[in-house]
DNA sequence: TTGAAAGCGCTACCAG
DNA sequence: CTGGTAGCGCTTTCAA
């Protein structure tokens, strides 16, 4: 097999027709007989013809690749591995480009060399690029240099964003422990540079007054071993604790372990509610009551936005966060959910 | 801020200097005095210009990416999202990929389009492609179009590959459980169309010969659900086991619910051992004893030799596959391992 | 409906 | 060391 280098001249030339007749058949625009075009997809497939991108995209301007755009929390792109968001992130952008001819850029990098990676990708993008854990003031920075940009969460109000309702959902898990008997409910919150971690943190301030309760709550980092940290110091400096909100399931996993390695029992003793509803919440045991994150629709439908180029700035899509019940409030917690009146009737808020 | 479209063009000219010595600069190329190239440093960094990136390509002819390609087994991408797997050699690949100018393409297909997939990105490929559960037909044709590739996981023999002692780390497990004193052990196998789970399928089976027991074994197509279905099954047929071992922890941490389940205690009654030390592995409950993968390590190892160019037809690397003991054997499974012999002598293959 | 030709923005070669 | 310039492969007017 040999593998010359294939132009379009050489299909031209193959087919017996010019340069702009071949490229009008492989972009499938009007404007050419029957005849020619079969001729010329004939020729295209029998030499396995690929039009190179680089040109392609050098001549139309058009779209190419779609950039996702990661910023790790502590310059930690371990946590990338770590946390099963991400993939879902990816599977959810997937899912939305099948089809399409785009192509899927991941860009990571750390909070030092944000700026850097956002103006890199800003001066580069083609079909767009998603924005996640990105901070306002660099999304706002991206949108300025270039507007095919969709924050996944909350970020600045002009960039487009596609956003869960986090500090709804925060607010929700926090009613749903008090609704089942928790007087006293600690909170393990994520970091402080991520915005949705900041939107469950706002919820359960917000349900912890409204409620009367105390406002116990740590950082956990969204990590197991933060978690597991967490719920010993909080076991520590609240040992009448019977509630435990976790902002997201690695950390309610690592809660779960250190209720259970102090001898308290799950859910008998303390009831935990997780956030994600990741592929982890399932694994733990028991097995995790959580809000739902809907990540991959998210993901696509940011994706789509940019490919459709719907998202003018302050365009906005929420997304609910269902609450999933299983073992860790409680054996019987899932009928408090179905009898009226529901949890969000309850929460009453807005 | 007005953002018309700068070009090295603009540079030159506000540099008072040709387009060709921009160029230089722009690219560190020798042969520049040092005032012009502080003069147009200068000029770009007051522009905030950007080379185009399909400019340069089409110029040059390199395009600085790096491919990655997974077939996902049944066209089901949304293992993608499930399995901790994919975000842990994503990771790999970037922490390669850090501090080089070089981006990341991420590209699945089911296995309906995995051959249009294959030919795709090895006509478009730059700095190379790293396959993941690219079969080994599949990954010959790619090496047939394009030398730059490396395979995870094992692979066609004359393709590169960095591949994980799979078949003696399931060897290995399997005389653990049997060690721990366990004569009824049961496997519960990835689907048959990966190569990784082809290799703990043999290394099980070696095993089980070895030590005389029962090659007792199903799929749990490296989910959880499946898992937890094939120990469901395993229990049914097989009332008098006390082993299991699982190809990946998802699959293990369905089985121990499974177990759970049906009233039987891990490890006390059934020992389980996983494999892939994923983020799930320290979630169960108990605590997944597991096969440690070193993802991340492979990656990023088959990234780098894909950037050296190191990556010669037959090019392999080899990596262990090291035993995590965690409480799903038994509290003091660990205590086997450190007094002589361990289990890799005992396991004397080789 | 078709073809000729002018670029897209940049690199790299060659001459000075 | 510097500048001129011929392409890289493709799209897209503009005429025919």
């Amino acid at each position: 097999m040999t593998y010359r280098k294939l132009t379009i001249e050489d299909i031209a030339h193959q087919a017996g027709v010019s340069r702009a007749t071949a490229s009008r058949v492989l972009n499938k625009a009007p404007g050419v007989s029957a005849e020619l075009r079969t001729r010329v997809d004939r020729v295209v497939a029998d030499l396995g013809y690929r039009p190179n991108a680089a040109a392609r995209a050098l001549a139309s301007g058009r779209r190419d690749a779609l950039d996702l755009v990661v910023i790790a929390c502590h310059g930690d792109i371990s946590l990338f591995g770590a946390q099963p968001y991400y993939s879902r992130v990816i599977a959810g952008v997937l899912s939305a480009l099948a089809g399409t001819d785009t192509q899927l850029r991941v860009n990571v990098a750390g909070a030092e060399d944000a700026t850097e990676l956002i103006d890199r990708v800003a001066s580069s993008v083609t079909a767009g690029a998603v924005l996640v854990n990105v901070s306002p003031a660099l999304a706002a920075r991206f949108h300025a240099r270039c507007r095919k940009a969709v924050s996944l969460g909350a970020t600045a109000p002009h960039v487009p964003a596609v956003e869960p309702e986090n500090s709804r959902a925060a607010y929700d898990a926090i009613s749903f422990l008090h609704r089942i008997g928790c007087r006293r409910i600690a909170a393990i919150h994520g970091p402080d540079c991520n915005t949705c971690a900041a939107g469950r943190r706002a919820g359960h301030l917000e349900a912890v007054r409204e409620l009367g309760l105390a406002d116990i709550a740590v950082d956990g980092g969204f990590r197991r071993e933060g978690g597991y940290a967490a719920a010993t110091r909080l076991l520590a400096e609240h040992p009448d604790l019977d509630g435990i909100f976790a902002a997201c399931d690695m950390m309610a996993a690592g809660a779960v372990q250190a209720l259970t390695d102090a001898g308290r029992r799950v859910p008998d003793d303390i009831a935990v509610v997780g956030f994600d509803d990741s592929a982890v919440a399932a694994c733990v045991s028991p097995p995790l009551t959580t809000m739902r994150l809907p990540v991959e629709q998210m993901a696509a439908t940011a994706t789509r936005a940019l490919l459709e180029g719907a998202a003018a700035p302050h365009w906005r899509r929420f997304f609910p966060v269902d609450m999933v019940v299983r073992s860790s409030t409680g054996p019987d917690a899932a009928l408090l959910l179905s009898p009226a009146p529901p949890v969000s009737a309850l929460a009453g808020r807005r």
